[in-house]
RNA sequence: GGGCGGUUAGCUCAGUUGGUUAGAGCGUCUGGUUUACACCCAGAAGGUCGGGGGUUCGAGUCCCUCACCGCCCACCA
């Protein structure tokens, strides 16, 4: 092979496409059991260990992108290694129906471009379509995974969808079934109206929206007694002063408005200055009081202290301008009262519905009675989404406001005691906020609210002709909002739980798709947020609608549909949790371990997660126990096996299924009719003789098939286990933490409720890809990658390399990439603004390229800005590295002079390594054994990074820059010649398989070649204990056998020695670069040193005159020279006419201080403590280190005054 | 509100059970077409390890505390 024929540059391209198709046509990835063509299949008798691995089965919503590309990295090469290890490796892959998420996906698409709706096309074609994107999106994730390297079992693609699954699913639901733990009830779920469908917590995202704060008043209508006799309002007021509690004139009374309110926007005016009554920010339904002549002064809820100069009480709205001060009290709607209040001083309490219920005419007065005198004959709440006042079935306060507001406040004094700085003036102002309502009249009025509930008062409901119960509940937080709160059962989580407590009935004023039904009365048809906008605008035409902020609102969001969350009752299936949970609980090991367990837990019982901190998120999940909604009215997914069947009676359905292991029923919850669910097959209609079986709709979470992934792959519910039984449980499961509980707790659970065994061994959670900004990657925010972008580009190894060397414990990846423009090279920003768009323009050259956004097709025919990144280009720089070590390493094979004396093309090696070998040989081998070690150690630990480095560094700085340097010289040696070419070849060997498992395909190219250019694989045994492996020759890297360790080989001392000569080396470079030596300019030098230094260097000769150009003597320099003094020895360059002599006593000057420096710190350390209670050889280090800077110290000195007495 | 992670060179990050003078890549600077590699080689500059306390003979590493950044869960009338 001429040197031609190799590239200086690796053609990753050209790699992939070769060795992709040759592993997969001669099924390298199958299971050693199951035929595979490898040398460890036919050597021994004994059956291999076996690994297994399910892939995490991406959805088919899409394409893969970088967090795939890590995942499945990090899987092959686990995967890899264990497959060269030995173990009979299987790589299960597969893909995820995504129920949701790919429905949404296609009906979105369906919309967008035909602007149809599923309804409009039916189920069978909507579901033909999903199909028609799945084998799309199927076939295009496994080309991505197949480009990537990933060493799958293609012959074992399983889909979520597929056969195999569905009976697991069955399986899996009927056991549930029959065990009682599934059951169905009114729940309320997050309806996401887009999709409709019910989605689970885990699939709403929170999301900040501006929306605004409406306070509403629900006005007293009458009360009901516990006689059930009713009374009106009036009767109410009455009775009320009958009771002794004296009710002073109002101003609302006087103004005609029934005594009933004083609405906001009064205005309190003195003299010249108008004080207007204003809601606080809090919406609490504080009010502040504005002087028109300046400062405002805060006015709270309830009992006001007028100030003396505030003589008029102004009702009215915004209209009324401070000049135009009128000695009269208005409302909004007009009404005026010109009986101006004369007092110089009075009180005056402001409801919970920002309105004045009385106004006490008489003197300033300290009787609480007064506050008190009245009972408030509307009540405000404040909500943000006013058109669920609809399905209100009632208003709750807190029957014992004072206790809860005291805890309140008592919970803020605390939470202010331990509070952060930051944090402390909001808590104070809140707390001084809900202090105040003990005073203003708001625990007052809260207190009389609550009596009246007692009492069984009901309210008007807004809008309706309702009438809806006063109600006192817990949940009414006296120090929130106006203290009291609408309750809507059907539409609101809490609500739900208020409502079921109280006995409420629970109104759905929602229909599926989102818009209100017939019991919105006049508002049905309407969407939800048309809905808002008329019960607003009627609310205030009605004058109930007190007030607007606006205010940010965290609302919920369906994941999938991306569409706002409807709190919606609706029959849905449950599994219920307990015992299964508790399984998962059980399963998982919970100890830290101590370093020195690091063995593989497969011994063990339990589930080990990795990193450990996991666990604990796992555990905490888990242990909440929560009933898991499995229906979701979707069309795409697998159908609930259960058929309801009315009116037949027991006999009748053991008659029909007479026999039948695989069918089960129970009566259904309202009892008159029977739920039947069947194991195996769908019922037809008739199955039960005279009665019709109707299939229930539903389909199951995507999670419930997803949770048997493990058991569908290795068909347990199959009736050939054979896979299941020598595959399960599986070696490792690799993931992401943001489906640990979504779907490794659900596989821990159903792994053990089927089987009675954990499913995994290891689960080991990795990293997250962020962009710059440090932000995750989502479609949404258009900054995720496309992996074979950067496959284009780079190349899959250096993905791969580059991906494995960033994935470190505990900190997320951050990837900073940006676009390369394809006219002119230059690297564009991928900034927050131009990463969404289809196109972008260079602002170098202003020509356009395309994005990954790219859909229009006057976009798509620009070329391709691809994604360049520097740790994509460090670990493809890294892999031509390797490639042209290998490329030297094979021209030296076949170079002319070392042909000369073979018979063949394909020169046999022998490798004649002994105690005699040179110092490199030595060394080098004890280092690849290190490296050995310390890679296999780092893998199977998962510390990828960590063992990325160690083979970098070894490859770059040790083989390559070292040995391979050192190397040159010896094959110009015939003597030496093949003792380095073996060496050489040994440790590349050695070193592509190691590897082999990140960058398989340069490392394949390199072993193919490597195989074709030497016939050097006919080698003793003591050759093969050198590289490391005990293999013959097989067909393909990937199921060569991974090198093994041998501490012989490891030799401290050696790669100490070899340290010395690295240290002098560089000296010598260093000496020749800071002095301007021109490179081609020979140098002599010298060391001073010891004879055992000595008689080590003396090989080392001919190294320093190949790799720094320079002699060394025996003895010094003649002339002025630069001395460098070294630990254990002092480099003396003859410098003669080359000499600065200044500047070099300027380095040694600057040498000794350093040197000073450290000696004086040394010596202090010396003569404290330390030399007591360090250790000694903590001590004889710290002696032996203040000896030889010594040493260096006095050479220093030395060399200064020679070359100050030559001046 | 609960939990977790982070803060080390201009940038992005390593740093094992505490132990000589804290590392890498990129960038910067100097010099180089030495026959594997310019996707390269040789060398250099650059760091009070977020602040403050403490434990210890010794702290980037362990403890306390403060600050800031990020993530997850829960809640929000």
């Amino acid at each position: 092979m001429s040197e031609n024929e190799i590239p200086k540059q690796y053609d990753p391209a050209a790699a992939q496409e070769k060795w992709a198709k040759f592993w997969d046509e001669n099924h390298f990835f199958r299971p050693q059991t199951a035929n595979r063509k490898c040398p460890q299949n036919s050597a021994g008798s004994r059956l291999p260990s076996a690994f297994c691995v399910v892939i995490p089965p991406p959805n088919v919503t899409g394409a893969l992108h970088m967090g795939h590309a890590l995942n499945n990295t990090l899987q092959d090469i686990i995967v890899r290694m264990k497959r060269m290890q030995g173990f009979d490796t299987l790589w299960i892959p597969g893909v995820d129906h995504a129920g949701i998420a790919t429905q949404a996906v296609v009906e979105r698409k369906l919309f967008e471009e035909e602007k149809l709706t599923r309804h409009d096309i039916g189920r069978e074609a909507l579901v033909q379509r999903i199909w028609n994107w799945k084998e799309k999106y199927q076939q295009r994730i496994i080309d991505q995974l197949k480009g990537m390297g990933c060493s799958c079992d293609w012959s074992r693609i399983r889909f979520t969808l597929d056969d195999v699954c569905a009976k697991a699913v069955r399986h899996f639901f009927f056991k549930l079934f029959e065990q009682k733990l599934i059951y169905r009830g009114k729940r309320l779920v997050n309806w996401d109206t887009h999709l409709q469908t019910a989605v689970s917590d885990d699939e709403v995202f929170h999301e900040t929206v501006a929306g605004n704060f409406w306070y509403i008043k629900y006005e007293v209508c009458r009360r009901q007694t516990a006689d059930g006799s009713e009374q009106t309002i009036d009767n109410f007021d009455k009775e009320t002063a009958d009771v002794g509690l004296s009710r002073p004139q109002s101003v609302a009374e006087s103004s005609g408005l029934d005594g009933r309110s004083l609405p906001l926007g009064q205005k309190i005016t003195e003299g010249r200055n108008v004080c207007a009554v204003q809601p606080d920010a809090e919406g609490s339904g504080v009010n502040s009081v504005q002087h028109s002549g300046g400062t405002g002064q805060e006015l709270q809820q309830g009992i006001y202290q007028l100030s003396a100069h505030c003589t008029r009480v102004e009702v009215g709205t915004g209209n009324s301008t401070p000049d135009k001060c009128q000695s009269e009290v208005s409302d909004r709607n007009g009404y005026s009262n010109s009986n101006a209040i004369k007092q110089r001083s009075r009180q005056y309490a402001v409801g919970s519905d920002n309105t004045a219920d009385t106004i006490d005419g008489g003197q300033q007065t300290e009787e609480k009675s007064a506050a008190v005198c009245c009972l408030p004959s509307a009540v405000i709440i404040a909500t943000t989404r006013p058109e669920t006042l609809l399905g209100d079935t009632a208003v709750a306060v807190h029957p014992d406001p004072e206790t809860a507001l005291r805890k309140a406040t008592d919970d803020l004094k605390k939470r202010l005691a331990a509070a952060p700085e930051k944090e402390k003036n909001a808590l104070q102002t809140e707390l001084e906020s809900v202090e105040k309502r003990f005073t203003d009249g708001t625990l007052d009025r809260l207190k009389k609210l609550a009596e009246m509930a007692k009492n069984g008062v009901m309210l008007k409901l807004p809008l309706t002709n309702r009438e809806i119960p006063l109600i006192a509940d817990v949940w009414a937080k006296p120090e929130k909002g106006t203290g009291c709160v609408k309750i809507t059962p059907a539409h609101d989580p809490n609500d739900y739980e208020v409502g079921k407590r109280n006995h409420l009935p629970m109104v759905n004023i929602l229909n599926k798709d989102g818009t209100l039904n017939e019991n919105a009365g006049q508002y049905a048809g309407l969407t939800m947020k048309k809905a808002r906008e008329k019960v607003v605008a009627d609310l205030e035409t009605a004058g109930l609608l007190l007030k607007t902020e606006e205010r940010e609102i965290e609302l919920a969001h369906s994941d999938r549909s991306k569409t706002p969350i409807e709190p919606f009752l609706n029959d849905q299936w449950f599994v219920k949790m307990e015992s299964l949970a508790q399984a998962a609980i059980d399963s998982v090991e919970t100890a830290e371990l101590s370093s020195e367990s690091g063995q593989p837990s497969a011994v063990s019982h339990l589930i080990r997660i990795i990193p450990h901190r996991y666990t604990k998120s796992y555990l905490d999940w888990l242990s909440e126990k929560r009933d898991w909604p499995i229906g979701r009215q979707l069309w795409w997914g697998h159908r609930i096996p259960i058929w309801h069947c009315e009116g037949a009676d027991e006999a009748e359905l053991q008659k029909a299924f007479a026999g039948r292991k695989d069918i089960s029923w129970q009566r259904d919850e309202e009892g008159n009719g029977w739920r039947i669910c069947s194991q195996t097959e769908d019922l037809k209609a008739d199955a039960v003789p005279g009665y019709q079986l109707i299939q229930e709709e539903d389909v199951l979470d995507t999670w419930f098939s997803s949770a048997l992934w493990p058991l569908s792959t290795l068909k347990y519910f199959e009736d050939d286990k054979s896979d299941y039984e020598r595959y399960y449980p599986t070696g490792v499961l690799i993931t992401n933490r943001d489906i640990l509980t979504l779907w490794v707790a659900r596989m821990v659970l159903a792994g053990q409720f089927n089987t009675g065994t954990k499913p995994f061994s290891e689960v080991y959670i990795h990293p997250k890809i962020l962009d710059k900004y440090g932000e995750g990657m989502s479609k949404s925010k258009g900054n995720g990658v496309d992996p074979l972008s950067v496959i284009n580009k780079f190349g899959a190894d250096a993905l791969r390399f580059a991906l494995a060397y960033l994935t470190t414990e505990n900190q997320d990846i951050r990837l900073t990439l940006d676009f390369e423009c394809p006219h002119c090279g230059t690297a564009v920003e991928q900034t927050k603004k131009n990463r969404i768009l289809p196109r972008v323009q260079c602002p170098k050259c202003k020509q356009d390229f395309r994005t990954q956004w790219a859909e229009k097709p006057e976009d798509k025919a620009l070329p391709e800005g691809v994604m360049v990144g520097e740790r994509f280009e460090a670990a493809r720089n890294f892999c031509n590295k390797l490639w042209n070590a290998a490329r030297f390493v094979l021209m030296s094979l076949s170079d002319e002079s070392s042909k000369q004396n073979k018979d063949t093309d394909n020169p046999v090696l022998f490798l004649n390594f002994s105690e005699y070998s040179p110092l490199e040989d030595k060394w080098i081998l004890s280092r690849l054994h290190t490296v050995i070690r310390n890679v296999t150690d780092n893998l199977e630990h998962y510390h990828y990074a960590e063992a990325m480095r160690t083979l970098y560094d070894f490859a770059w700085d040790e083989f390559c820059s070292f040995y391979v340097e050192m190397v040159k010289s010896r094959l110009n040696d015939d003597f030496e010649r093949e003792k380095a070419q073996s060496m050489l070849c040994c440790v590349l060997w050695s070193l592509i398989k190691l590897l082999h498992p990140v960058i398989p395909f340069v490392t394949e190219e390199i072993y193919q070649r490597l195989t074709e250019a030497a016939g050097w694989f006919e080698l003793t045994d003591a050759e093969r204990e050198c590289m490391a492996s005990k293999t013959d020759k097989p067909e393909s890297l990937s199921v060569a056998a991974f090198p093994v360790a041998n501490e012989e080989f490891i030799k401290p001392e050696i790669e100490k020695q070899f340290a010395v000569f690295q240290e002098l080396l560089r000296a010598v470079r260093d000496v020749r670069a800071s002095r301007n030596i021109p490179p081609k300019t020979e140098i002599s030098f010298s060391v001073k040193c010891d004879a055992a230094t000595s008689k080590l260097l003396e090989p080392m000769k001919p190294y320093f005159a190949s790799m720094a150009r320079a002699k060394m003597q025996d003895s010094g320099g003649k002339g002025l020279t630069a001395t460098v003094p070294l630990a254990g020895m002092d480099l003396i360059v003859d410098l003669s006419d080359l000499i600065d002599v200044p500047a070099e006593m300027a380095k040694l000057e600057k040498e000794l201080a350093k040197l000073d420096g450290f000696i004086k710190s040394k010596e202090a350390k010396l003569s404290s403590d330390f030399v007591q209670k360090a250790p000694p050889n903590v001590v004889d280090n710290e002696r032996k280190g203040l000896a030889d800077l010594q040493t260096q110290r006095q050479s220093a000195a030395e060399a200064l005054a020679k070359l100050k007495a030559a001046v």
